[in-house]
DNA sequence: GTCATTTAATTCAACCACTGAACAAATAGC
DNA sequence: GCTATTTGTTCAGTGGTTGAATTAAATGAC
């Protein structure tokens, strides 16, 4: 049994542009039924979902029908329901069916990850490693390495892996090919091309390719939408060695005219500042940017690896270190003056901070929700949220595995028609 | 004849997220095929169409049918073709159907106009006066009494006006009440009880209010987008007395959480600036608002009609007044600052210059340019085009109007129902 | 001027998917 | 055991698309 590879991109329109052929509208049905079975909080029946849906019971029975042949829903054991009447068979994400393989390149390690239908995290493997001084191709000929042991593990379980993502921090265009990754040092790598010699990850299966390249800030975004606590419209930080942003919009990962969007490392928070490697002056990465907290903190020289600097960050903060403190009040400042630009602009009422920001939000957030009150039009009328983000180090590879079967959720009928 | 007010707001999102029923199909397909001739260079033809979207040609056929029924499109006159074969029909949007009612109450004039379906401004009434020391209910009475006489003509021309939206210079809620419009005065103006004597802009049809009421610049940003020269994503900044932007993605208008979106007049440009009255420091608005372009330009005591004060800058930045172009250029630089933090969050490639900012665009450009080219990371691959607005100066009447139509072209089963 | 050619649009039987109502299944309460 | 109640399925009916055949209206060759 051959592996089947969907994956032809990261954000999911879900909306049918084009033609609306006489089978669109089991496949519009298909989606409606298993989205809101994906949305549950408990398994419902088909008798909930026709209320919920406004279809009759007898559409969401033959909806149903094709979703459990496809084994993307499985019946839950017959739950004992309070009052009289034929016992609900509730429906859930099959946990055997298509699952998503997630990898992300960073600039100190690599990691891959299963994720199946229900969201679960079947397999998850990192491996640290300074990818500065590798080479683009050798770094991708170990990742596949990683890939091939999840695909084998997530085989072992009974899963069918439906396709893969990969998250780089850095710049990517449609062709998967990696413009430029700074703090990785790559520039103009074709991700597709290295990694010929691994079919799985680039043989294409009806002219789409199977793996989706995409910046990890992005997929690190789409991860939390997935989680299930951020609401539907919110900017995701994620603070790294350099700061990239995912703009998540009406439900939506917005990803602009060229897939570029998010680059808020470089918004300009004092125009007439230091110069910035990127060309500008005064940009949010001189004044939150892992080294320069570092080395406001005076911690400057300790070289500290990229993983551990953040660590080391949130111990001494906790412990009342002063130049520690005063450097992330700095850091806290100058992202809540971006913050207020972008909440000012886009109106968003929630920001996580993910990344190396995550364990430090408690000291990020005072500062930077104190500049979105001074700044913010409309902040007296609609709070702003600032909490941390809940995937941890490796957001991005988890996100990255569930924008796979995100995708397959929106659309099932792709999937089912593969069968 | 009565007539029918079905507008329920301004965004318009086209896709069908709820239950798919069997006529849910009919409708998707006339929005399909409607969008097609609306969007068409040249009339097309049903077999074009057929062709264009996928679908057969008795479909298209049988879509076209309920359209012309409706009103919606007209055939038009049958044009020689070149080669051989039967002669194509052409079909474009009925010029004398339903038609769309724009307003606008801005700080020193009020705009009334009607927008066939076709795009086409069947009238249009301006009534300049400062609004500032008249009371909202004043302001709006006069309103109401344009937007009768621009009914009266539409009815005369055999349109049948579908809806209204209003554009005014501040925040507005869902309930269509100004929250603040600083510049006009307003605080917490309930418009629609405010309207309730002129039943034809208030009376509900079906629970669904008539009349729209949006921020100004959002309207004109739809308006830009409407016309047809615009891309799918842009930046709309439009240069009133305050500054607002439009933003448009994916052609929808973005609004925001609560629909503040767009309060681009308050990012910071240097966030230890001068205090704003917005609470913040160093906002776009003390740097590129028209106040702060006349007062460094040497004509702060001139006391202009803010529509005097835009073609006064015009005429003498055009005779190379030198305060007047070193204004500009301060003006332009803050602009770009602002911009580059935008282009590198949202990765937009066009910005609109609107309102006073259009007939200036000559000389916002170049530094508007110049620091997009310093600080955005992608610019070297993707340049960004900046260029004025091809609406007047009501262009958020304009837009409004053109608002109300393009609704009924994207959900045309609405209308159609109600025949 | 006639006729083949070509393209446009309509007609019609077949089919697909949803609807609504009737029916079968499975439980609680009396 | 019987009824009430809720779930899920079956089935005839219907709306809307499909695809092929047919009609319509022009050009161009002879």
């Amino acid at each position: 049994m051959t592996v089947v590879w969907q994956c032809q991109g990261v954000t999911s329109p879900a909306a049918p542009a084009g033609a609306v052929r006489q089978g669109s509208l089991r496949e519009l049905n298909l989606a409606l039924v298993l989205g809101r079975i994906a949305a549950a909080r408990r398994p419902p029946s088909r008798a909930a979902l026709a209320a919920d849906t406004g279809l009759t019971r007898a559409t969401v029975s033959a909806v149903v029908e094709d979703l459990v042949a496809g084994r993307l829903v499985t019946e839950a054991d017959p739950t004992p329901r309070a009052g009289a009447g034929r016992p609900a068979r509730g429906l859930m994400l099959a946990g055997d069916g298509p699952a998503g393989l997630g990898l992300e390149i960073n600039v100190d390690y690599l990691a891959a990850c299963v994720v199946d239908l229900a969201g679960q995290v079947r397999h998850h493997t990192v491996h640290r490693a300074d990818l500065r001084p590798v080479s683009p191709a050798e770094a991708l000929g170990q990742l596949a390495e990683l890939a091939g042991r999840a695909r084998v593990d997530a085989e072992a379980q009974g899963l069918t892996l439906a396709g893969a993502a990969l998250g780089v921090p850095g710049l990517v265009d449609d062709a998967g090919r990696v413009r430029l990754a700074p703090n990785l040092g790559w520039r103009d790598v074709p991700v597709p091309e290295l990694l010929a010699d691994y079919p799985p990850l680039t043989e294409r299966v009806d002219g789409v390719p199977p793996l989706a390249v995409d910046n990890e800030a992005n997929l690190a975004a789409l991860g939390e939408l997935h989680s299930g606590t951020a609401p539907g419209s919110f900017l995701h930080i994620s603070g790294e060695v350099g700061i990239g942003a995912g703009i998540v919009l009406d439900g939506a990962l917005f990803r602009g005219t060229r897939g570029w969007s998010g680059e808020i490392g470089h918004i300009p928070v004092r125009p007439d500042g230091p110069p910035c490697r990127c060309g500008g002056r005064g940009c949010l990465e001189l004044y939150a940017g892992q080294e320069a907290i570092l080395s406001a903190a005076g911690l400057a020289g300790a070289d500290l690896p990229a993983d551990r600097a953040s660590t080391r960050l949130t111990q001494l903060a906790a412990a009342e270190h002063p130049a520690v403190l005063h450097a992330l009040t700095e850091a806290g400042t100058a992202i809540g003056v971006t913050v207020a630009s972008v909440v000012n602009l886009l109106d968003l009422d929630t920001v996580v901070l993910g990344g190396g920001y995550a364990p430090l939000t408690g000291w990020l957030r005072p500062p930077v929700l104190a500049e979105i009150e001074r700044r913010v039009l409309t902040a007296a009328w609609s709070p702003v949220t600032v909490r941390p983000a809940t995937l941890g180090a490796t957001a991005a590879a988890v996100g990255a595995a569930g924008s796979v079967v995100r995708r397959i959720i929106a659309r099932p009928g792709g999937w089912l028609a593969r069968l």
